[in-house]
DNA sequence: ACCCGCCCCGTTAGCGCTAACAGTAGCACC
DNA sequence: GGTGCTACTGTTAGCGCTAACGGGGCGGGT
């Protein structure tokens, strides 16, 4: 006779997956995590148990019984859209994975007092631990405060780690001259580059890694017309009228993101030229707006998600290893970007013959419908 | 003696507020959750224990005990990532507040049958209620599949709900008149019409506003310059294209997205039109690429982020009419819009003295750089 | 032969919370 | 004074899982 307990919902449980392969819940348990000192032919049992019952552990009782971390928080404030859906995506996809829930809360706030105040409200709410994207990863208030309080952070694309710190990142300085190498290989030798928020670092990369790849094929960094950008759509319109208003205009715009680049194609428009015909215009992240504009970006891609999921993972094993003992591991990881080739980049060959007033008629897109 | 109780994480528990109230942890819960038939004073002891020891409840044992819904599936597809973020903002609140998990994962094909398969292999890992925002909530495969299973659903933004199911939309039809008012009253009297997808029923609402709010001012719709267009960029460029190629080109366009707005703005400039002194442009969504273009986008703004909550909640509240019995509640919420007015958008005016060729010269934005 | 240690697995006792089921008091009503 | 009812609160028994420990079996060292 079963007891039939209280109040059964259909799942199957731990204790089904047992009687199935003829073992204890515990070794079941031992399987399914770790699975360290089961014999080989006992794990199969159970592995099979687990398949034919499609049995999936319940969270809500592991994290209870293991007393694991439930909350991880993310404090975030007013990336581009495309940014914040990506990261939350790849975020949401690791908290499935890991069975903790995703708190998040914005901070819009510049105000370093400000910032610290709102941390603090969400730090000592429940979380225990904390991922921050960028801009917010470059914020010392928030870093500091976290510190203060002693809840474990993780940040994401900063550029100068501290050394205790977890962070995941991409290679900027490859990433911008690999870019700037591919634009000097089609044959531009006057490229723009419009830079980003000088208050992050990768900003900084970025533009040391243009320097860098200009210097390889002889053309002096310091004559390279370079305008300050702030990583919006308007410091980029600014940014290249001045580019274009230049004496001698570049051939080629390389925008330190991909905002400033549709609106460097903006411009280009404005005054008639054809994108890539008279100006090569290239950005950087792949935000969707890179394939939203027309012609559309040539850009450097960044693993938004990937970014997103290392950096739980990251957050989460720390949590582990200072629950249980074993020493934290103080982690960075780079993760790989990539180079990729859309339609608005070119030779520069038709700057020669087409800088006419023939490119002013606007093109037709008769075939840009869907 | 205290049992020293086998890994006592510091957290203060229902226990301690009970102690700290001379109640039992059983009326703690209730004052808590509910909070029926409990004495006045007693709630106010409760409260007062849980503010001071600044109690809250570990959301692990709450749904392990309640046998609460812990999981959350939301199925997405490509919506603009603007409308994404927003939307996972919202949902990641409400599922804070219940405790819940949400669990997500995208369906990006058109096919019915992969799309079935996609929410099959979803539904069965461990949801219990899916959420459904556009355009996935006007795909019948996923619908009749999720019904199938016998997994509730809750679709947003979906035109024609049906009668036994869960809905939260705007009132587009209400909006796009609205809209449409504010053009007339500007004194607009040739409105161009930018269709959006025909697949979403919403786009149809937001012509007919259109239509009836040109029929209140004695307009005859059926003369209004009206495009097919796909709530994509691209498709906007062409729409445009072809609004303004018309022999009498409308003094203002309404787009039924910003997307598309955002593309008429494009061309406006690229024909050397001024925005808004020769053409008017507005969109209808509020998405953040509304204030990213330049002119700032008059709009329809839509509770992105509430209307995710809300959905959330319906489902939730759904879930527990449908284990406790109690009948389930086929619910639609409408909720409310604005009209917002930014700088894309004036009286038509300048139409009259401006259509020249002096507009050629693009304006210089000394003043946007921040 | 004995002990020690290792591998493998089961048993016990909760993690923090709540459903279900008692009570216990207080009031009304015949 | 009993009966019935309502309003309030406590007790019991788990939800599904895992930490901690215990114990049996087996090999190797002394």
């Amino acid at each position: 006779m079963n007891k039939p307990s209280r109040r059964s919902r259909g799942t199957t449980t731990i204790e089904d997956v047992a009687r199935a392969a003829g073992v204890s819940a515990m070794t079941v348990s031992r399987v399914i995590n770790g699975g360290q000192n089961v014999r080989e032919s006992t794990r199969n049992a159970v592995l099979e148990a687990v398949k034919t019952l499609n049995y999936s552990p319940n969270t809500a009782a592991r994290s209870l019984a293991a007393g694991e971390a439930t909350h991880i928080g993310m404090l975030y404030a007013n990336p581009s859209a495309a940014y914040l859906s990506q990261f939350l995506i790849g975020a949401l996809h690791a908290a499935r994975r890991a069975g903790c829930h995703l708190v998040i809360e914005s901070c819009e706030s510049e105000d370093a007092d400000e910032q610290a105040e709102v941390t603090r409200r969400f730090a000592t709410s429940d979380v225990e631990g904390v991922v921050l994207p960028p801009p917010l990863s470059e914020s010392q208030p928030i870093i500091a405060e976290l510190a203060a309080i002693g809840i474990p952070v993780v940040t994401v694309a900063m550029g100068s780690p501290q050394e205790d710190s977890l962070n995941v990142r991409i290679d900027d300085f490859a990433a911008a001259a690999e870019m700037t190498r591919y634009l000097l290989s089609l044959g531009h030798r006057s490229i723009g580059f419009i830079k980003g928020h000088p208050n992050h670092i990768a900003s900084h990369d970025r533009a040391r890694g243009f320097a860098a790849a200009l210097r390889e094929y002889g053309v002096d960094p310091d004559e390279a017309p370079m305008e300050q950008g702030y990583f919006t759509y308007r410091s980029g319109l600014a940014a290249s009228e001045r580019l274009l208003s230049r004496p001698k205009p570049p051939s080629a715009i390389f925008a330190s993101n991909d905002d400033m680049a549709a609106a460097a194609i903006s411009v280009a428009h404005r005054r008639g030229l054809t994108v890539p015909g008279d100006l090569s215009v290239v950005g950087f992240d792949d935000t969707s707006l890179a394939t939203t504009v027309w012609p559309e970006l040539t850009t450097v891609k960044q693993p938004i998600s990937a970014m997103a999921e290392a950096a739980l993972e990251l957050l989460l094993a720390d949590l582990r290893g200072r629950r249980s003992g074993t020493g934290r591991h103080f982690a960075e990881r780079v993760l790989e970007h990539e180079l990729i080739v859309r339609e608005s980049s070119s030779a520069p060959g038709t700057l020669w013959v087409g800088r006419s007033r023939r490119s002013r008629t606007a093109p037709v897109h008769t075939a840009d419908v869907s």
